[in-house]
This record gives structure tokens, sequence and C-alpha cells, in this order.
DNA sequence: GATAGCGCTTGATATAGGTCAAACTTTACC
DNA sequence: GGTAAAGTTTGACCTATATCAAGCGCTATC
């Protein structure tokens, strides 16, 4: 069931959000802030398991992520799914539906969260008044292009332990951007969809993390990560793959 | 050795281009399509194996591929390659380095070939002029976005031999999407780069080849690519899948 | 604060696809 | 147009990861 989202006041405008270095206003002028934060002043809340938007809906909005963590999956209709990232704050998802102006994938919450909804017609429509806009947009458009295209070489080339190795050190690096520590968080995901993303079962991932646990790489127990080597933990995956 | 790649003159306009339907054209009005004949007006030839672009050189234009076949492909500092497509007539390509200012894969013509060249300062000055044009752009980005995503699933969810057969009947697609044959084709690329592209050992391809024509859903003799039962060989893809 | 269910770990076994190798075919180049 | 190199096929064997199974431990809910 599809629960209520309530529309909130804008709580926290962009120029005072300590997210507006990795979010959509990195780039933007001081004179231009008022019509971003204009742009972006409907927030949204989200439970964990709700959906923000499904494969099939139309396109309206972009999201900014400013609390929490969400997937991405993509369906097909044998039956098959695909996670296809893990958001954080920061963050901006739902250039899927531009293409069809439908999305294509789900993006499911998972812990509350909260988003700034961005409409996308007003969005194109500053970008052509603000050309640093329409730049950044363009930006986060490619970035994503270019992170899909490591998660192919990962799925196409690595072996388990080395995508795994390569998934925490992702994770590591994406909470050091944001001023979390790097050497420990808390997993949000589940080991199901750790390996539905990293393309390897549940069970080869809770084994390829107790075996960076024996090799000291790591400590995980549970949700919880910490990395006790990330060097080796980086040469571990790369060594071994240079080994090829 | 990069071969000097000589600039030649519109030899052909947007206008009565046949492949504006399938480029970047699509969706402009007639009265525009003038400003955009005067951007990409420029025309550059590529034998087989040249490169259009490699990982690292500075972003400067969009390519849109008049004639001729290209791989993309992304190295990772040990070693190991990722082809992350197959490009041919009509596509647009090049929207990696927009994120970074710089390429971030490298593009080789599997033969000779024809693009035209974007610059892209001027395609999105162009674009804050053109509402139709900003979203034709947006959409072809969102398009590559979806597509990668759907390589994920390939790559993540699919079995060798349905890799194989989705690669097909997608090769299939889009030369009938072009008016030629979706049923008879030449392969541009070797084993080794399909199954790069695919996840899998050339060996691997080779072998899932011949079994699609010991099933006879296909003939192939080197290159060249017969489908014979399109239905079936989709169905291979789907049941086995469902059957998961 | 008890309990049901979901998530996680670990072991044993199976298998898809990788690796190594050899022979054959096509292509490119002198 | 002959020859070397590159690409392809097929076979035999091997290994990384999947599958199946059992038991444990969170954690969420009433």
């Amino acid at each position: 069931m599809q629960k209520l989202h309530p529309l909130l006041p804008a709580a926290t405008a962009c120029s005072s959000c300590n997210l507006r270095e990795n979010c959509l206003p990195a780039g933007i002028t001081v004179g231009e802030m008022a019509q971003l934060e204009d742009l972006a002043s409907m927030k949204r809340t989200f439970r964990r398991g709700d959906y923000l938007y499904r494969s099939g809906s139309p396109l309206k909005s972009l999201y900014a992520i400013r609390t929490g963590f969400f997937k991405t999956q993509v369906l097909h209709e044998n039956g098959l799914e695909q996670v296809t990232g893990f958001q954080m704050a920061g963050e901006i998802i739902g250039m899927d539906a531009i293409s069809t102006d439908a999305h294509t994938c789900n993006a499911v919450a998972l812990e509350d969260s909260e988003v700034c909804e961005l409409p996308f017609g007003r969005l194109e429509e500053l970008g052509r008044e603000l050309p640093s806009l329409q730049r950044h947009l363009h930006k986060i458009m490619s970035r994503e292009i270019v992170r899909d295209h490591g998660i192919m070489l990962l799925l196409g080339s690595m072996r388990a332990e080395e995508r795994l190795a390569a998934f925490l050190l992702n994770l590591s690096q994406r909470f050091a951007a944001r001023g979390y520590s790097p050497s420990a968080f808390h997993l949000r995901m589940t080991r199901q969809e750790i390996g539905n993303y990293l393309g390897m079962k549940l069970e080869t991932v809770s084994r390829t993390l107790s075996q960076f646990q024996e090799a000291g790489l790591i400590n995980v127990r549970n949700k919880a990560v910490e990395i006790l080597d990330a060097k080796n933990l980086r040469a571990f995956f790369g060594y071994s793959a240079a080994a090829l």
C-alpha cells in the first residue's frame, strides 16, 4: 500500500543546507540561489520501504535526497530484478524517467528519508536562464552514466571479492565526502540487496565478508562495518585483478 | 599512432540526412533545423581502429555517428577493461565526458565511419534557445542511463545464453530501426569484444553461438548472423530466466 | 518482554562458465 | 598471391560461485 507523503514547507533552504556542495546547488552563484530554492522548496518524507517512484509512473520531478538512503531497481518482465544503485544524501535520482517521460525503475527508501522535489519542467526552464545550472544538471546526468560504466566493469570483469571490496570502498568514500567516518558505518541494505547489486548471491556476500574479516581487512557484525585496512582492501582488488 | 582526421565540409545537412528521426534532430521543428545544421556541420571520418576520443582527453564535442560502427570501453588502472557499448548510425556518443570535462572511456571505430561533431558548448547554448532541443538532449542522456541499467540487469542477473540472446535481439532491433534487415546482419566486433561486453569469455561466446545454431535459432558463419527464429530466441532467454 | 519471522552464517555439494590447448579459418600485409 | 597474424571453434579439465540445507540471532511487534 502506498502511504501518503505529506508535503512539508521548506524547512531548510538550499543556501543553508549542508549538502549544497554535493547536491544540485554545487557551482551555482549566490545570486542564483534564490531561484533554485524556490524550485526545490517542496520536501517529502518517506518511511522505510516506501516507494519514491515506481517503474511506469510518469516523469514529474527529479529528487534530491536530503536525508536517508534509497535503492533503485529495474524489474524485467520475466521476473528478474537488478538493483542499479544505492543513493544517499546529496544525490539526485529520477533521471531514468526523462527518456520516455515515465520511470523505468523503482526507487525504494531503505530507511526513513527526506527528499527535495525538483519539478523537471521548471528545472529545465530555469536551466535555460542559468547556464551554470544547465551545465550542472548535465554534469549530474553524465556522472550517472560514468558511474554506470563503472558498475558494468565491476559486473563484467571483476571477481566476487573484488566487487565487494570495491563496493565497501565506494561506500566509505561517499560517507567521507559527507563528513561521516570513512572507516565505520552502517549498511542500510541487506546481504540480499548487496548481492543483487553486485551480481552475486547473498551467501557469497556473507562468505566474502567473513573472509575479509578473517584477513583482518574489516570488521563486520551484521550491518555494522568497520574498515580496518583500506589500503590492503584496495590492493586486494587492485592486485588480484592485475594478475589476470 | 593517431592518424589525421580530415575535416570535411558539410556533405549532408541534418534536414536531408536519412537518420534525422533517430538522431539529434528528432523532435526539432523545420524552423529550428537550420541552427542545428550549422552546429553539426563538421564531419570527421575514421578508419577501422581509429580512436574518436580517448579516456582522459578533454570534452570538446558530442558526436553523432553518421555511418559506421564504434565501441566504447572503460579501462581500469589495474588492467581490466570493459566494453560499455557498441554504437551505430544515429547514436550520440561522448556524454561520459561532461561530468569531469574529460572523457572517461575510449571510443574506437570498428569499421570505417563518419561522425558529425557537435561542439558541446554551442550545443548547450542552442539548448537554451530551443527548448525542444534541450529536452531532446536530456532524453538522449537519459536513454543512455536506461540502457546502462539494462546492461547491469544483463550482467548481474542473466546467464550466458540469455545475455547473448538479448545481445543478438538488440542488434536485430537496432538494425531494423535503421531500415536494415532485422534477420541478417554482419557483426562488426570480434567474439572477444562481444564476450567482454557481455561479461563472458570468447570461447563461451563461440560455444553459445554454436549451441543456438544447433537449436535452429540462428545461422552463424564468422561475422555473418542470420536470425532464424527470433520468437524462440526471445523465449529462450525469457522463459529460462522466468524459471529461476 | 515474549515470540515470530526475517536476515545472516556456515557447510556440503553441484554446475556454469573459465582456462588451457590444439587445430582450423579468415584477414591483412608484404 | 603467399604468408603471418589474428580470429574462431571445439575439446578436456578445473574452479569460482551457485544451490541446497540447517541452525542461529536480531529486531520488530503486540
